[in-house]
DNA sequence: CACGGAAGTCAACAGCTGTTGGCATATGCT
DNA sequence: AGCATATGCCAACAGCTGTTGACTTCCGTG
């Protein structure tokens, strides 16, 4: 087996440049800086990977892995979806490299409307009452705000949060996105 | 007036570095792009802000000029709220270049974590039952969720809304934050 | 008109970036 | 053992970055 030591490399590769895309960012994180966490040379990082891009659209690869919510009762629906969701952002920080990212790079964009559009819409469809697309908008609007004023912008009333807490607060609101009437308020 | 030609160059190039952080963010948007936007050479910049991170803050600066809503009857408050934070994001575009800096760019984002803390907590401390601190934590995640979906995300469904439906829809959500009971929801 | 200072241009710098090719080394197979 | 190949390091490249200093051009004032 050739290939056994280098698919360790090239894992410890892709996670230094998880880590790194994700505290700085893509521009800020320099090939040379992944290297130097992986402890390898530059070069190894574009033999592996082919170019810097190439290596962020696999650092970035993120499935939200929704739970199949529909043996859940419609009161819990939006607790067991927030729940899932923070679990996952604490749990791995791709999450985070694609939204910091996603903030000034047209492409991680791209593929945050991506995982959107085929992740998070179509479940979200089948638990809205009417008007799927327009509220599974609002719910991103909720669920990213969270993530971002959280993970990225570090407000202090926010990091305070306990995963439950986190919880508890966001779910009524969910719940409200999705089944609420919509027109008067 | 040895001042005048000066003062409007100067409001060229504050004007052209607005545009293109808010489009490229900091490390993208550089100081050779900012100037042949304004049609000057790039040493005008320097010489004009001393450097580009000068630039930049001064690009940034941003007042969120929260009305009075002391007058305002309970109930229409958060649409009186929202309104004013939309129509101001919309008009002019420096928030924008604040919130897509402020995920990349450590300064950004502590410039950001102020403006919560001087401008949007102090003024909603005044409509929270209790809390106040995390009342106004819980306002920003939506209220900031909505700005990165809309202007930094562009997620079709929300880019979609007109701004009195997005403040029809945010408005109970941000009363909501501010009054509801938080402990058993 | 002559002068002084402001406004702007030009070329260059040092440092960093992603990426490449050549060369050494180690590893596994026969 | 001996070869072939995978793995790795080194040095260098071309291009871009923010920034600087010297030089020219313009303009209002005495």
């Amino acid at each position: 087996m050739a290939q056994r030591k280098s698919e360790r490399t090239r894992a410890g590769i892709l996670a230094a440049a998880r880590e790194r895309f994700g505290a700085d960012g893509y521009e800020r994180a320099t090939v040379r800086a992944i290297a130097a966490d992986a402890a390898i040379d530059p070069a190894m990082v574009i033999r592996y990977f082919g170019s810097k891009e190439k290596l962020f659209a696999e650092a970035a690869e993120f499935d939200i892995r929704l739970p199949d919510v529909s043996g859940v009762p419609a009161a819990e629906v939006g607790t067991t979806l927030v729940r899932h969701l923070v679990a996952r952002w604490e749990e791995d920080d791709t999450f985070r490299v694609l939204l910091r990212t996603a903030a000034t790079n047209e492409s991680a964009a791209e593929r945050m409307r991506h995982v959107f559009a085929t992740q998070l819409a179509p479940t979200l469809a089948g638990l809205a009452v009417d008007q799927p697309a327009l509220r599974a908008g609002l719910v991103a609007t909720q669920a990213l705000g969270f993530a971002l004023c959280r993970y990225i912008l570090q407000l202090p009333p926010v990091t305070a949060l306990t995963a439950d807490q986190a919880v508890a607060f966001l779910a009524p609101t969910i719940t409200h996105y999705l089944t609420a009437p919509l027109s008067a308020e």
